[in-house]
DNA sequence: TTACATTTGAAAATCATTATTAAAAGGGGA
DNA sequence: TCCCCTTTTAATAATGATTTTCAAATGTAA
């Protein structure tokens, strides 16, 4: 793991840590502009994923377009927003499907799974209850 | 539900069932296109959208580029293989998950979950060996 | 049959990501 | 320090998957 850190890799990952969230390549990009205004997109595409192979950040498989980064790499499990494509962690115990004897792999040797949470956040559940407000208006 | 079956949406529909697999557009396109030359691949994204949309088939969510699609929509879990891409159905106990106490959601209002199990296909797996092999030779 | 709506094929556009390339920056070791 | 070699970078082009656009074709209902 004795991995090189640049300038921009160091602030790509400072940016990540900082924000607490699981922001895209982009998001991302946005944020790290404002101390280095000349960084290149693909820049923070080559360094997230350099880090992530490193094991110092977690690139998330999860539903919808992009691709989002953690910077925690502890083994947990995520929830997504259906509507805005947020997402946050989720607490939930692992074991369960660890432990479960997983029934009929047809010739898989299995090497892991991932359980993902679908759901509505509560700013989209907020903007959802006034839309209907206002339909009742009319 | 009351969908127009037109023609091309019908034989994107058969092809997808006849298959008994988990195709991808394009997989799927090439199939249509011996039966229908002159479809278009936009006509397949297009159909396969209205159809899961409708409810008759499955878009599946799953890690990698490509969407696959599902002929079988009744509620199932799936493992891909993170060699070839290759999606397969997995028999597992979904309750298992949904009787768990979903832990500090954050003020999500939880919709529904995907599991995903990921490992190497058979058909990999000998591949792998005989790529040992010839490295053992040399 | 006419009038309107839906669907299609072909092509262009979009979106996320990766590859290319020439220039810049970083390490050593003499 | 200077030289040489490797890595990294910014900018841009390229890629792959999917979606959009639009004019022509087809379907439907009165």
């Amino acid at each position: 793991m004795q991995l090189r850190m640049t300038n921009q890799r160091e602030i790509i990952l400072k940016e990540l840590r900082k924000s607490r969230q699981h922001l895209t390549a982009d998001e991302l990009y946005e944020r790290v502009k404002k101390s280095m205004p000349r960084i290149s997109l693909a820049t923070v595409y080559r360094n997230l994923e350099t880090l992530s192979v490193a094991g110092i950040i977690t690139k998330l498989e999860i539903s919808g377009r992009q691709k989002r980064f953690d910077w925690d790499v502890s083994q947990h499990d995520h929830i997504y927003c259906g509507q805005c494509n947020r997402v946050d962690n989720i607490d939930f115990d692992r074991e369960l499907i660890g432990h479960s004897a997983i029934g009929s792999p047809i010739g898989y040797q299995v090497t892991g799974y991932r359980v993902e949470f679908v759901g509505i956040c509560s700013s989209c559940k907020k903007k959802n209850e006034k839309a209907k407000e206002k339909n009742h208006e009319r």
